[in-house]
RNA sequence: GGGGGUGUGGCAGAGUGGUCUAAUGCACCAGACUGUAAAUCUGGCGGGCUUGCCCUUCGGUGGUUCAAAUCCAUCCGCCCCCA
């Protein structure tokens, strides 16, 4: 049997929650899940090159159609041969299709039914998305896994508000799949849909539904961590989740912190991304078992020992809290690289673990004691 | 020896009678960051508490004034020029 790009295989079911092991085949290679890609925006992972990504054990980046598009251009990245001989990253890659700078760019665009109109971030110059441009960008840049244009809903949102952009990516997620499969030249390429609704439990619900009606080959669940409540992410995911069929990946996009992924994974979730380990990274901030630290803390001035004892990365190997601390306070560019490297890894790491547990039937436990070490400190 | 200048919080540096616990930057102490316009942003940075006030602070001392970082005297330190 020749599996299709993106489908999903379910692998082992949790006998304890929602939580499942399973995988996602790509042309370039199967992804185990659950999953955390790390995100690459402009290509590039900030601050970690693919050799050490590898090394990380990441098994798909994420890169952004809005952001490659204008700068360096599409035709750029096609001259190269596509996105992965472009940034050296042989593995699979999602692009996201620049729904989210609907988001965060909110006061440079403007949205109607057509599309979205942006003023570029670099130099102010205007450009049109439209559903079928970014398709169209998306199939250049060569993503194994494209997402549909769609409107991410901010927060907070009145139920009018969440109904229309609801109702607008459902439109828009049509006009995807149409242009994604014109001419079925793309069959080494996924589509998958993006179900909105704000914190609406009946409008994720019918997002959810119209989404499995058009039929794609994944879903995601997006317009979350926007500024909502936890108990809002918690009680859409318990919601929403279940409606989607469950030979079908479920990707929860922009999540999250290191609580976040196992929280969200016994809720079902198979993947997930977050520029939290790189963008915290270049902040100081560092992951550990024992709980997250700011390495750029006087406490550690003298801190001879690893970030974290138990992490088996390159940067643990080598180097210790006081250097990483004199790196951090000397504004060397090097301490970008090495705790956005240890990050990535402890997030791909946990995931690993997950899956692990999973494996073995033990999530719920193994959860139990992530979080008794992770928390121990506080 | 003669002439000129200058001394402000950890550092640099504004302020030249009241609105000054004293701008700003750095340093320092913390916090935030969730499909990346982010190597960014926010807060704190003399002491005390009853959180509104009180005390202490602009080289030292003394003075003028209702009021002094700011004016005067004097002492001390530093810098420059001429001998």
């Amino acid at each position: 049997m020749t599996l299709k790009c993106g489908s999903y295989q379910l692998i082992k079911k949790s006998s304890e929650c929602k939580a499942r092991l399973g995988q996602i085949y790509t042309t370039r290679g199967i992804i185990d899940t659950p999953v955390f890609m790390p995100v690459g925006t402009q290509g590039t992972v900030k601050g970690v090159a693919s050799e050490f990504l590898h090394e990380t054990g990441a098994q798909i980046i994420l890169a952004n159609s809005y952001h490659l598009y204008l700068r360096p251009g599409v035709e750029i990245i096609k001259k190269a041969g596509g996105i992965q001989k472009f940034n050296a990253w042989n593995k699979p890659i999602l692009t996201d299709s620049g729904g989210f700078q609907v988001f965060s760019l909110s006061n440079m665009r403007k949205i109607n039914e057509e599309g979205i109109e942006f003023r570029s971030h670099i130099d102010g110059s205007r450009h049109f998305f439209s559903p079928e441009k970014s398709m169209q960008v998306q199939k250049d840049i060569g993503a194994d896994i494209v997402m549909c244009l769609d409107d991410c809903t901010q927060y907070p949102a009145t139920y009018e508000y969440a109904k229309k952009s609801m109702e607008l990516s459902l439109q828009w997620a049509k006009r995807c799949k149409k242009e994604f499969y014109e001419g079925n030249a793309y069959q080494t390429q996924a589509l998958f849909g993006i179900i909105q609704g704000s914190v609406y439990n009946d409008l994720r619900t019918k997002s959810a539904q119209e989404m499995l009606n058009i039929d794609f080959t994944g879903y995601a669940v997006g317009g979350l961590s926007v500024g909502e409540p936890k108990e809002s992410l918690h009680a859409v995911l318990e919601n929403t989740l279940p409606i989607i069929a469950e030979n079908k990946g479920r990707y929860l996009m922009g999540v999250g912190m290191p609580e976040d992924l196992w929280q969200c994974v016994e809720h079902g979730v198979d993947m997930f991304d977050c520029v939290i380990p790189t963008r915290n990274g270049r902040n100081g901030q560092v992951f550990t078992s024992l709980g997250k630290i700011n390495i750029r803390n006087a406490e550690f001035k003298d801190d001879f020992s690893s970030l974290d004892p138990s992490c088996n990365c390159p940067v643990c190997a080598e180097y210790s809290k006081a250097y990483l601390n004199h790196l951090v306070r000397s504004k060397e560019t090097l301490y970008l690289s090495l705790l956005s490297l240890h990050n990535i890894y402890f997030m791909i790491n946990l995931m690993s673990g997950i899956r692990n547990s999973l494996k073995d039937d033990i999530f719920l436990k193994t959860k139990t004691e992530f979080f008794k070490k992770y928390y121990s400190k506080n």
